[in-house]
DNA sequence: GCCCTGC
DNA sequence: GCAGGGCAACGCTGC
DNA sequence: GCAGCG
């Protein structure tokens, strides 16, 4: 059949791109193929988000409406051109992560399943003290988007009191994440403290709006995760393409 | 998606 | 040759 | 220590 396999030509490389003709997307119809060629034709902004951080792969080998498995390690039979860099959790344990510089990496972990990309906030060349806070902003069902367009507002001038600057992006699920580059000085906990402190501040501001209560019961309006800084813990990437059926996107 | 194992 | 299994395990919360 | 949360 002619389906096995394609190879493209990326960052001076040939990257194969098993069944290329897959559909990943039913409803839409779009094919592995279609989102390797997104992503190369994002591939300098989906860079920025990924570059030289470690990612956990999140694999769809059947497509959006298909099973997923995470995969911390990367698989061990991979191109000497792929990066990792080795992680160690409280357990002792080890994982080698991936570690995306280039398109022809970016391409080659899209071949693998991986829809989205979940970097961690950290380098690879320092991977204890983060250089990205993330404000994920989590609304409870039924809020309207202009709240939580609105929470991320505010988010924006509470982050301005302190000199720093959010970078929003929708989620491509239903919230907004704001990220903010800090300096890779603070360790996970202190970030995390950082962002909890932050996520009080802007439900002080609008409290109508945004809630930091952690129990779902308790929540109202715009959820501020600010566990989401903690250790060990990713975000979908900007450009990442989620797993939805009309394959949305995570759009700066 | 792919490897590894075992039949 | 082919079917089946594996592929993560964190850290924080309030009780 | 537990289960809820992501
Ligand atoms: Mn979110
Ligand atoms: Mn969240």
């Amino acid at each position: 059949m002619a389906d096995p396999k394609e190879t493209v030509e990326v960052a001076g490389r040939e990257v194969s791109v098993t069944n290329p003709g897959k559909v990943y997307f039913p409803e839409r119809g779009y094919t592995k193929l279609d989102l390797v060629r997104y992503y190369l034709a994002v591939a300098d902004g989906a860079l920025r988000g990924v570059r030289g951080r470690p990612m956990a792969l999140k694999r769809f080998p059947d497509g959006a409406a298909g099973d997923f498995f995470f995969q911390k390690r990367a698989p061990r039979s991979r191109p000497d051109w792929v990066e990792t860099v080795t992680l160690a959790f409280p357990s002792g344990r080890l994982a080698d992560e991936i570690v995306v510089r280039d398109a022809a990496q970016l391409v080659w972990v899209v071949n693998l399943g991986c829809i989205d990309l979940n970097p961690h906030p950290t380098r690879a060349e320092d991977l204890d003290h983060p250089d990205e806070l993330r404000v994920d902003l989590d609304p409870v069902p039924g809020v309207p988007w202009d709240h939580i367009r609105r929470v991320a507002l505010v988010v924006r001038d509470a982050l301005e009191a302190y000199g720093l600057v959010g970078w929003p992006k929708t989620s491509g699920s239903r919230g907004i994440h704001v990220n903010v580059r800090i300096e890779p000085r603070w360790t996970f906990p202190e970030v995390r403290r950082a962002a909890l402190a932050l996520a009080r501040d802007v439900e002080q501001r609008v409290p109508e709006l945004a809630t930091s209560r952690w129990w779902k019961e308790e929540r109202h309006g715009v959820f501020i995760d600010y566990n989401q800084n903690a250790k060990d813990r990713t975000v979908a990437s900007a450009y990442s393409v989620r797993p939805t059926p009309d394959a949305r996107v995570s759009a700066p």
